[in-house]
DNA sequence: AGAGTATCTGACGCACCGTCAGGCCGAGCC
DNA sequence: GGCTCGGCCTGACGGTGCGTCAGATACTCT
């Protein structure tokens, strides 16, 4: 049974083969090397080239297993997706936005959101300017890692308008969408801020504040 | 007088020459079709040869007058910001940020920055890209155009505070960095925004009352 | 009209891309 | 051990766009 399942989304090499031991070994060597060069080479100088010298083969076998240095990357992307997806939505679904703990959970929010930019930077870096030079496959990856907690902001905050708290007038899905840009946007600079003497504490710190009273409309526990 | 400030930013063509009236127009020309181009054409896909051959010219006659494809950008982005610079900061430094006036300058400052964007959306996504491609000089244009407005966010921030109002305890330059962040990053996936059906007022309205918030300290009024 | 300068361009070398046809290698059979 | 066959690899190639010349062309001024 699992055989069928995941006979669907089994690598195929470019002549449509299911490759054997070695060839996978090969397969995960070049994303290796790749996921390691992106580390310090930009995205738009990555050479395949590069990649298969560093993984000790040639050109044409990095063709063999991808079709362009674009699908290798979003093969990381994806596994990275899938490893880290869930914990957003969970920092919001399991509050009642009241209280000191309310606030720690938006604390925890942009605490995740933080942490999981800075362990995946290189990936994500290509995942955002590959989104925004209109490549839908990456726009794919951000809205996968990204909509679940967008969809839990908007529920939230339209709970507590309904509670008589929150911002009311406001559409929520306007309030989530903007909480997303301002997460998603500060952790991917983190690095610029405090480049500029901004600590990333205090982001974590505004951040927090701000997302606890877009959703709950009320002041934040000193 | 005059003739010798000017003569420092004249521009020169790649062997040094101060170009003369016909020259200038092709660069004018070469520009402006660039320009239009951009506003179809991805900014990765933008070729020389294509620019060269809209403007009736050849591909040689482009490297006459910029070095590459980005300077000439470049120039195009320079220009929007000498256009626009001074507006941002204008909303921030009128207005005490009491009362519903102070509201209205939050709502100002939103709105002039989702119009200039909207304005100048091709423009500006180019400098987006490069800037988070680590292109140094268009890091620097985006400086140029967001660092008045960060300053002047951040003032306000730490007078408020002062005055016992604001958001105590938070870095005025933290609370400054995430506005702009957020305005930018909005401001410029508006269309992705309404795309998912999220209304352009919603965001202005969205965004107005976290400033106002996260400056004041006190409640936007209704 | 002719000299002199500003402006333009065809043609080239370079770098990287992506694709073949053909060579290597190792597992299984005799 | 030697043979064979299929999975795996690669050298070499045509194509595209870049950036740079030397030389052709067009304008200006006398």
């Amino acid at each position: 049974m699992t055989d069928v399942v995941d006979a669907a989304d089994e690598p195929r090499a470019a002549d449509g083969r299911v490759p054997g031991r070695r060839g996978l070994a090969t397969r995960q060597r070049l994303l290796e090397c790749a996921a390691e060069m992106l580390r310090t080479t930009s995205y738009r100088d990555l050479k395949v080239v590069d990649i298969a010298r560093e993984a000790g083969t040639s050109p044409a076998t990095f063709y063999q297993y991808f079709p362009d240095v674009e699908s290798a990357i979003l093969i990381l992307a994806d596994d990275m997706v899938q490893a880290g997806v869930a914990q957003f939505a969970e920092a919001v679904t399991g509050t009642t936005w009241r209280g000191r703990s309310g606030y720690e959970a938006a604390e925890a929010l942009a605490d995740a959101m933080i942490t999981f930019w800075a362990d995946h930077l290189p990936v994500l870096r290509v995942v955002d300017l590959a989104t925004d030079e209109g490549d839908g496959r990456f726009a794919n990856v951000r809205t996968r890692l990204l909509n679940d907690l967008n969809n839990a902001l908007a529920t939230a905050a339209a709970d507590q308008q309904r509670a008589g708290r929150g911002q009311p007038g406001l559409d929520p899905n306007a309030v989530a969408g903007v909480l997303v840009a301002m997460l998603a946007h500060v952790s991917a600079h983190r690095l610029g801020f405090e480049f500029w003497g901004v600590r990333t504490d205090d982001l974590r710190a505004t951040m927090a504040r701000i997302i606890f009273w877009s959703i709950s409309g009320q002041k934040p526990p000193v």
